[in-house]
RNA sequence: GGUCCCGUCGUCUAGCGGCCUAGGAUACCGGGCUCUCAUCCCGGCGACACGGGUUCAAAUCCCGUCGGGACCA
């Protein structure tokens, strides 16, 4: 076990067979969170050791996810497949100090042995007659390096989630270290490159649970301090199943893409089987001072968009407008829109502290704006046509010179607004309906008294003469 | 099939033997605020999977059943 006074190291091992899925970005977040939580180290390990099933356009999507959700690591990523002669090299270890052994049975032999199991009721899992053989016996042939597991006793995980798990050796087999071909196995390669890059805490799924007995073995054998297990639940789809492509399994950046901001995104996340007594709503530098492996539930969690749409709404109205005009860049560029000209960004600067307020994602965030990122002369959709009928023109007339001399600030425009519906006996309501389609084209806009200190006097006078003249030529 | 893990409102969760006629959040329903939408405020609906134990006392400990999941095959 590490010294307390040891700094914590973890990682994030991600195979690159496709893009980072909500529940490794998890994965991701507890492992960052924790390190730098602690002033520790964040590695990343991109395990390719399956050829066949790695590309580098995985990787690619994996760091952008990464990146997109602010999850910085430590150093270079490492890479599994580079490492193999290294654990080939530790299989040998085992292979001279007795604590494994080579084993020369075919794959025909093995499934012989497992259908004789199976029919007479025995455990399947395969024992090797070449445990315990000659070496002089040994015959010129292909072999494969195996574990000397314990055939009694039990392996005892001590997991900071989980708690004792025991799994009794004699349901663990003697498995293979090293292929015939010489490359690693996926349980060798592991446990090899965590001991080497120093990982102390090693927080994963808890598919991984099971293999935890075995990995433990390649320890003790190696006389190697085993790290702290913590495996969390998995994440589940909104009907409880194992997340597919149809619900949920999605790449992180396709919530970029839906317009979650990476903060609501990262508070969610980290919500989703964690929890510090009643908070809900936190700050990153709030999440890292709390989070704890204690925290973490046992049971797994559902996504539900509903509150994530909750959580982004809170972000957004408490994140810095600057911050957001510079996220709001990159979602346009994840979704292929347009990049904003300088005048819509000087305009949605200015609008921001109105448009931010509640959206619940950066699509609402700019339907919110469209006031400010329109140009004239303002197309009404057909509600806001309909709000500017032949009696709202004529007033928004009578307004024009009164506002030409206000005072261009909120109180003494609603003021204004309020007294010339008073004088026609309508409610501020209606006309602030007329004044609010006039100006924005949309009947759901924010304030119309903020839309105009926003837009200025010019551009709001213009508007309303726009709006006023007959249609047509 | 074997092994392991899990099971509190629809959902995320608090709870770690008495503070629980189970708290918060979200969702939903109703009301209020209001220039629209959203927010916001108030109120309501709503859960300890089931059955046995242990204990003066169990959501909390033990066993079983059922249900879900993972890994291995």
């Amino acid at each position: 076990m590490p010294r307390m006074s040891d700094a914590v190291v973890t990682r994030f091992a991600p195979s690159p067979t496709g893009f980072l899925h909500i529940g490794g970005a998890r994965t991701a977040l507890f492992n960052w969170l924790y390190a730098r939580g602690r002033g520790g180290q964040f590695l990343l390990r991109i395990e390719d050791t399956d050829r066949a099933r790695s590309t580098p356009e995985a990787t690619e999507a994996i760091l952008r996810g990464l990146e997109w959700l602010g999850l910085d690591w430590d150093g270079e990523p490492f890479s599994q497949f580079a490492r193999a002669d290294r654990h080939a090299e530790v299989a040998r270890q085992m292979l001279a100090a007795g604590q494994a052994y080579k084993c020369f049975a075919t794959q025909d032999e093995i499934e012989m042995f497992r259908e004789a199991a199976r029919v007479e009721g025995r455990s399947t899992l395969y024992r090797s007659p070449w445990r315990e053989a000659d070496p002089a016996s040994h015959p010129d042939a292909p072999y494969v390096i195996r574990i000397k597991a314990p055939l009694e006793g039990e392996t005892v995980i001590r997991d900071r989630v989980q708690g004792d798990v025991r799994i009794r050796n004699d349901q663990l087999d003697d498995m293979v270290l090293l292929r015939s071909d010489g490359t690693p196995t996926y349980m060798l390669a592991v446990v090899v490159d965590d001991h080497d890059m120093g990982v102390t805490h090693v927080i994963r799924g808890d598919d991984h649970l099971n293999n935890a007995a075995r990995q433990m073995l390649v320890y003790t054998a190696m006389g190697w301090p085993v790290p702290v297990w913590a495996h969390i639940p998995l994440i589940h789809g909104p009907d409880g199943k194992k997340l597919s492509k149809r619900h949920g399994a999605l790449g992180v950046e396709e919530y970029q893409a839906m317009g979650y901001p990476s903060a609501a995104m990262r508070n969610y996340l980290a919500r989703l089987g964690w929890s510090h007594g009643d908070d809900e709503v936190f700050s990153d530098a709030q999440a890292r001072e709390w989070f704890d492996l204690d925290g973490i539930g046992k049971s797994p969690a559902r996504l539900d968009f509903k509150k994530l749409d909750h959580l982004t709404a809170q972000h957004m109205s408490m994140a810095e407008d600057a911050a957001l005009l510079h996220e709001l860049d990159a979602y346009l560029a994840a979704t292929g829109a347009p990049a904003l000209s300088e005048t819509q960004r000087d305009g949605l600067g200015r609008a921001m502290p109105l448009v931010k307020d509640k959206a619940k994602s950066f699509s609402q965030l700019l339907d919110k704006a469209h006031f400010i990122l329109t140009t004239r002369p303002v197309e009404p959709d057909e509600k806001a046509a309909r709000a500017l009928g032949d009696v709202s023109r004529s007033i928004l007339n009578e307004l024009t010179p009164r506002l030409r001399n206000a005072t261009w600030a909120r109180d003494s425009l609603e003021g204004e607004v309020a007294a010339l519906a008073e004088s026609h006996g309508l409610g501020l309501g209606k006309l602030a309906q007329a004044l609010r389609a006039a100006l924005a084209g949309r009947t759901s806009t924010p304030s119309v008294f903020d839309m105009m200190v926003v837009l200025g006097r010019d551009e709001t006078l213009a508007r309303l003469a726009d709006a006023a003249a007959p249609s047509g030529p």
